[in-house]
DNA sequence: CGACTACTTGAACAAAATCAAATGGGGTGG
DNA sequence: CCACCCCATTTGATTTTGTTCAAGTAGTCG
């Protein structure tokens, strides 16, 4: 093949939801099939509409997936990191890809060939399954976006980003936005303005961020605005 | 088998998109190893958290999944008519119910067993491509879904929805509410009192709703507030 | 240094929720 | 058959929430 796996793309492509539980054949097959591609800060990976080609899967970095709901907005619908993959759905049933993807930072994806890959999941079994489990992930995620966007306001769905980043450990925590502002109301569904007046209401419950670094006093006090939807 | 599946129930679930494309045997072991089912109005299905023992197929009326969000609130997550099958992602796995199923007419389900189920995909794996498709249309909704709900106003998802009704033609159309108001507010993600005073904004566009009877002038008119959004 | 971008802040506005009170069937028991 | 109750829906007044537009700050990269 032409190109080469570092050992650490093959670490992280085993430990995929998509390729994890698989024999060693099946993968073999798998990474014969696809390539590592590098992209850089902004870059787009693919887009929305277009054929699904490729499936593709994070090795270092993050992606942003959105879908363009008219000419001048767009949704971001999820942010994927390394280990995760994306458009396999679009890419297994052979139609166009149902949103965007976009680099957000600098990063390495590897892809697959979607009709080799259709191939390999009529021979083996096993990778079916493994996408299902993977759909399944996916199916998850979004249903969990749903729920929030019906129930909570900005400031909740806020203090429950902040809650995940910080992990689940109680008392005082810190972290670190792992992006961009603008990029986490989007994900959050508010405007970037909305983003940063919610910050400073959430300081009064004792939420510290300075640049890109979070700290928390009391994680019990943010789940109490995640629930009880308090200022 | 202790249960007999009417001609009209076969037809239906051949229909279905999980089991279309199914060849005869495999059809077959699936009506074997399933049931009907039958539930009232408010009948909960099954609950968001028990073991997901069964995979479920609207055969008639219409069923609700949605999400505990906290004690008090709840999330319309979506709504299955007949043909549509829910909860063949958590059944699959092996988990417990991700969201909660209940019928919200009087309702014909059929039921499949999740571990049998789970056999025949790892025995068949044109079963294991039908689920995935199955999974895919699910992921297209909740995208939609989100899409909609991070973009568009009230009003232009309550437009949409309308439009989604009378179907694709242009001009001027007709319709019939498909369930109780309440439940479509839930299902845009919106109270009641808005979904109310929201159709009486688009009244002015040419949509008149008496009872659960709608007759919308301009399909035109619709689609302008779906997409620029206003009054 | 200067342009660019991310972020913040302020004020006015719009959207939708909330609270509260009608209205209006549809069914049930008398 | 009618009175009554329950529930869905509507309507009104008010408040909350979040957007929009506009301006300003700060850091970054050329």
């Amino acid at each position: 093949m032409a190109f080469e796996w570092t050992r650490r793309d093959v670490d992280q492509i085993a430990r995929s939801v998509l390729f994890t539980n698989l024999d060693e054949d099946s993968l073999d097959s798998i990474l014969a099939e696809g390539a590592p591609a590098d992209y850089s800060r902004g870059d787009l990976i693919c887009r929305q509409g277009e054929p699904a080609e490729f499936c593709h899967l994070v090795l270092n970095g993050t992606v942003k997936l959105s879908r363009n709901a008219g000419p001048d907005s767009a949704a971001v619908i999820s942010i994927h990191g390394p280990t995760q993959s994306f458009m396999e759905g679009d890419s297994f049933s052979g139609g166009s890809y149902s949103t965007t993807a976009e680099a957000i930072t600098n990063c390495r994806i590897a892809r697959f060939d979607a009709s080799k890959w259709r191939l390999l999941i009529g021979q083996q079994p096993s990778i079916a399954l493994a996408m299902l489990g993977s759909a399944s992930v996916h199916l998850r995620i979004l249903l969990g976006q749903v729920e929030k966007l019906k129930t909570m306001t900005a400031s909740a769905r806020l203090a429950d980003f902040i809650l995940n980043l910080v992990g689940p450990g109680a008392g005082a925590r810190i972290a670190t936005l792992p992006y961009e502002k603008q990029m986490i109301a989007a994900q959050l569904g508010i405007t970037p303005e909305s983003f940063s007046r919610t910050l400073g209401q959430l300081r009064s419950c004792g939420v510290t961020v300075t640049k890109n670094h979070v700290e928390v006093a009391d994680t019990a006090l943010l789940r109490r605005i995640v629930s009880r939807d308090e200022a």
